[in-house]
DNA sequence: AACAATAGTTGACATTTACAACTGTTTATT
DNA sequence: AATAAACAGTTGTAAATGTCAACTATTGTT
């Protein structure tokens, strides 16, 4: 069977759902970007002890200095704080603030709202199958 | 079972395929940017008889400013041409030139190939059905 | 003829992309 | 101990993208 290009595929579909969620949050008068919400989601759930700048950077997979600009930005408005490590000067352990934690409920409420409404009229196994595949090319990808 | 909130998966999946195919095609001497060249597959590709600006921006879902300024840049370097159409002075008919079907046979190519690779080792109807959960998605996120 | 709608253009601003070059700090090497 | 290398973060920059408003020229409707 021949395979379509997931370029042009994914392409049709990457700016579907931060095009949803902007619409929804615009209307609860939120303005951060997707790529903000990212970096306030990923201080939310890290695991890391102490997460740093670098880390988000490579969970992204993004340039550091855009990773600077976002954190900038969510330190301004009270959603995180940035801490100097006191055992090497040279790093930031970012933590969420209260203020923070309640944003990223909110949307992670409304993000999983609008995936339950994309996702009307699937199996359950057919959702399976696509999270499977999806984390499957996430891996392969990294190994290039 | 819990769905995942797509826009956390799909944002961390985005990236992926256009930086891999970046760094494919500046491998190559190309440096179109992953919307210059979609928009150059959609004119190539496009099964209407008159494709203009507004179709492509529709087809995008993209503002048509900048379809406007991509499709500029498209057609300095001899990529497409853009005519008047003489029944409708408004719109401006746009095709593509031998050059651009050079170029996204090329795209095409190294987009199968990179396809291919991250679907190594699923099966086709794992694939497939990933496929259409996509095509799901996207239909039920027209509905909005 | 007057008005509404459409297609495209231009301008403006914020964000992202992507890179280089820099500073300050820590670690490794000599 | 002194120096070099590596690391984390910062700053700057240019191009591209995202998004919107306002505009011109043209076509469609009344």
């Amino acid at each position: 069977m021949e395979i379509q290009p997931l370029g042009m595929i994914l392409g049709g579909l990457k700016g579907i759902f931060p095009r949803l969620m902007a619409n929804r949050m615009s209307e609860l008068g939120i303005t951060y970007t997707f790529d903000q919400m990212v970096v306030l989601m990923i201080v939310r759930h890290s695991k890391q002890k102490q997460l740093v700048q670098q880390d988000i950077a490579e969970h992204m997979k993004k340039d550091k200095s855009l990773v600077l600009r976002i954190v900038d930005v969510l330190e301004k408005d009270g959603l995180i704080v940035r801490i100097t490590d006191p055992n090497d000067r040279r790093r930031n352990i970012i933590n969420i603030t209260g203020k923070g934690v309640d944003l990223t409920d909110l949307f992670y409420a409304e993000e999983q709202l609008i995936t339950k409404e994309l996702m009307v009229g699937l199996t359950d196994e057919e959702i399976y199958t696509f999270y499977k595949v999806i984390n499957h090319v996430k891996t392969r990808a990294e190994e290039f």
